[in-house]
DNA sequence: GCGACAG
DNA sequence: ATCTTGTCGC
């Protein structure tokens, strides 16, 4: 099956994915910050049967604790193809799914991908936020699009990633000292390991998704809700400890 | 035209 | 993302 073809199944063709995206990046809100957060939510997800099978996990984290409150896991089949830039399409339907099943509302959401630090401002992340109207924020572990320099050695610092692309609406674009889009930021989580790639997915900015993203490291490279995310979404989240201390 | 390319 | 064991390092 071609991507053209799944995109189709979806109803949507590779280009008129990308007209929505142009159309949604205007929406999205790069400034504030969430006020009085109790929950963090971390979502991400996974596959099985070699791709058949797309598994969405979101796990609520009450703040500042990060002591897990609660999880979901949504499976259903695979209905679109891996495109670089299109992303959204093929993850967001399970992951709305999964978060229509949690009991609570989170106050900031963390998604394991880019929020803006994409090629017209609208990753997963981003996306994601618009269609909850909730605060987003993405941690990617690759980057998408961008360049930036020397990350420094030191955990919690980092670099800007920039794009010189024109801005969708330059109201809400940071700019360096040479002018160009900020869209991220290359965080160093962990000492002597690859940064992550932190960018604003909906209604904060740059500062704040940084705050948050350190506020929330635990030992290893990705915050808390990310990673526990992450072991749930794949399948070796075989020793994942639910709230109740049952396995999973 | 030739790479690059989240998960 | 996923297929996969042991192994090097803090």
């Amino acid at each position: 099956m071609t991507n053209q073809q799944a995109l189709h199944e979806w109803t949507l063709t590779p280009e008129e994915a990308v007209v929505l995206q142009r159309r949604l990046a205007p929406r999205v809100v790069r400034q504030g910050k969430p006020d009085t957060v109790t929950c963090i939510a971390g979502v991400d997800i996974g596959f099985e049967d070699g791709g058949e099978t797309t598994r969405a996990a979101v796990v609520m984290l009450e703040w500042p604790s990060l002591t897990l409150q609660e999880s979901v896991v949504h499976r259903e089949p695979t209905r679109m193809p891996y495109i670089p830039g299109l992303l959204s399409f093929r993850e967001i339907p399970a992951a709305l799914a999964a978060f229509a099943r949690l009991a609570s509302r989170p106050d900031l959401v963390m998604v394991d991908g880019q929020g803006i630090a994409h090629p017209r401002r609208l990753g997963v992340a981003s996306h994601l936020g618009l269609w909850l109207d909730l605060p987003t924020l993405g941690v990617a572990k690759k980057v998408l699009c961008g360049r930036h320099g020397d990350v420094p050695a030191t955990r919690g610092e980092w670099t800007p990633l920039t794009d010189r692309r024109r801005a969708e609406d330059p109201a809400d674009v940071e700019t360096d000292a040479e002018g160009r889009v900020v869209i991220g930021a290359m965080l160093r989580s962990r000492e002597n390991v690859k940064p992550v790639i932190v960018s604003p997915g909906h209604r904060l900015d740059l500062a704040t998704a940084l705050e948050w993203t350190n506020a929330c490291l635990g030992k290893t490279k990705l915050p808390e809700p990310t990673r526990l995310a992450d072991r749930l979404a794949s399948r070796r989240g075989r020793r994942f400890v639910e709230p109740n201390g049952s396995l999973l």
